[in-house]
DNA sequence: CGAGTTTGACCTGCGC
DNA sequence: GCGCAGGTCAAACTCG
């Protein structure tokens, strides 16, 4: 199966103004891009306050994207190197940097979509990866949020493997949309890391993944670090 | 019987 | 303050 995936970076509000370094580490996202590949240009959203990058990769499973942002979410130093990695040898990097200037508030997963936009109609034989950031001011008090990665997949199951187990907590009918959303916590006991689950409404054979924490755990089906670490490599070449 | 899912009720934030 | 919409809770249910 082919599938499509984009990659957005959320962040979190945080209320004290001392938790500005974990900020800037979890802001320091960077997506690596293979050497061959043209990105389009910045801005191409129909929203002037978001940056969107969306490019076209390599056929690959959806279900490996998935280990990859699992990678990006629990080992951001890991997949940073990584990123680097892509750099050094040609490849391009999405840096995701914070602003220090700013208040930040994140919008809403379906306002930061580049993809719906893109790839018209040839989005079959393709994963996209692409990164949006939505900023505005922010007002009143200020509200803690764990950080937040959303993939889109194209995909008949709605829930893939990530190697985490899920347990699904509620359903939700989301307005001017057909399908539900889905709310999923991971099972560990220690771990607050959620998901939701949803399809684009406009065109339902997109799935919706948004992340919202970091798992404090390894994923149960454990894979070795220089095994994650190889598999990411070949997941872009 | 334990783990996971379903689903209606409830909570909370936000805009008006 | 009120209503709406999204998110969460928890009891009932299903399944292996």
């Amino acid at each position: 199966m082919m599938s499509t995936t984009n990659i957005v970076n959320h962040h979190s509000l945080f209320d004290e103004e001392q938790q500005d370094h974990e900020i800037s580490m979890q802001m320091g996202f960077n997506i690596p891009f293979p050497p061959n590949m043209t990105l389009p240009p910045l801005g191409n959203c129909h929203d002037q306050s978001l940056k969107g990058i969306s490019a076209i990769i390599s056929p690959e499973a959806a279900t490996f994207a998935e280990t990859l942002l699992a990678t990006a979410v629990q080992k951001p130093r890991e997949f940073e190197d990584l990123a680097s990695s892509f750099g050094s040898s040609g490849g391009q990097n999405l840096d995701l940097n914070r602003s220090r200037m700013n208040s930040w508030a994140w919008g809403d997963v379906s306002d930061c979509w580049m993809g719906k936009r893109n790839n018209g109609g040839d989005n079959h034989n393709h994963i996209g990866v692409s990164a949006a950031i939505k900023m505005k001011k922010m007002k009143g008090r200020r509200k803690v949020r764990e950080p937040r990665f959303c993939f889109k997949t194209m995909s008949d199951i709605d829930v893939l493997d990530d190697g985490y187990k899920w347990r699904k907590y509620g359903q939700k009918v989301v307005k001017n949309t057909q399908h539900p959303r889905s709310y999923y916590r991971c099972t560990q006991d220690s771990c607050r890391v959620k998901k939701r689950v949803e399809r684009l409404a406009e065109d339902p054979r997109m799935v919706i993944t948004t992340y919202e924490g970091r798992h404090a755990h390894s994923p149960s089906n454990e894979l070795e670090e220089s095994q994650t670490q190889s598999e990411l490599a070949n997941f872009f070449w």
